[in-house]
DNA sequence: TCTATCTAGGACTGAAAGAGTCCTGAATCG
DNA sequence: CGATTCAGGACTCTTTCAGTCCTAGATAGA
């Protein structure tokens, strides 16, 4: 749980992929599929929702294929993957609120609600022109840090 | 996807309750099964892992229940998280170094290691005591931003 | 000592989501 | 025309979630 979804996976790697090959030339999903070693039938899908919700743009025929429809600077990974797998959830209250029993009783949902719009935001601070870059910048620790001052961070678990 | 699990939700919702209920006073399974309408057998077995986990502390017999093991300022999120669901596993590209055909195919790992690392230490960053607060500390803006300055970043989507 | 109350935990079932295959159709280039 | 490539529906298989059921120990109090 709390996982990407291995289409997810692949159209971040196809994101990238197109992001770095030269300057919006357009590969296949054949190729691409090659590449990794990704299922081409499943690619397949990965790229057309890509190309619906318009990060990506297709044309059909003997060497047709995809491209980005923008500058990878500006495709976020957060985009990319609600393309895919649809809206992120973190818990079924923020969308289901029938699912909810009472309002009152639920007294996580605020802070859950926080924790998932940190998420998000972390996702759409990411594009794919960063996951091109070989040596992406360096992350400062401060910024993962919630709350303004608190010592207790342990030292990050292996999982 | 990238969803919480309603065990998890269940036991933050439970740790939250022992941490705001008076003072290391202890509840059953069965009174927070009652305040939540939470199935039973189920807030149980959550439970007893994060009793197992060292978070909480058991007493059986009559009168018996759970409390804190700890301040609840010295729970994190991430600790309850993972001791309810076990790792948390982004892409199984980290663990499974086996299901990943190539190391050099696979571009997008290192980058999406990040974003692992990321959300770990925001969940590392929350405490069950922040939880438990009614008007939880304000999160700064900057806190979010991956990049040194970024001007992309693009109003937060609904879901 | 007996009983009600709690925790501890295994076994099982049904529903939902993920991952992947198969097949058909339509556009386009040569 | 015919190879190539996108578009997309239908279906299967597997795994994971969510939840139920049942049994076994510990403990406090009558």
């Amino acid at each position: 749980m709390l996982k990407l979804t291995k289409k997810a996976d692949y159209g971040l790697i196809a994101l990238r992929h197109l992001a770095t090959t030269s300057e919006g030339r357009s590969a296949s999903a054949k190729d691409i599929s090659d590449a990794y070693r990704i299922p081409l039938p499943i690619l397949s899908k990965v790229l057309q929702k890509l190309a619906r919700a318009g990060l990506l743009a297709s044309e059909q025929g003997t060497n047709g294929g995809y491209r980005l429809s923008r500058r990878a600077e500006e495709i976020t990974t957060l985009e990319a993957i609600r393309s895919i797998d649809g809206p992120i959830i973190l818990t079924a209250c923020f969308t289901d609120h029938a699912g909810c029993n009472q309002s009152e009783s639920c007294t996580v949902r605020e802070p859950l609600r926080r924790v998932h719009e940190g998420i998000l935001r972390l996702l759409a601070s990411i594009s794919i022109a960063d996951m091109a870059t070989d040596r992406p910048p360096q992350i400062p620790d401060e910024i993962f840090q919630l709350q303004p001052v608190r010592q207790m961070t342990p030292a990050l678990p292996k999982a």
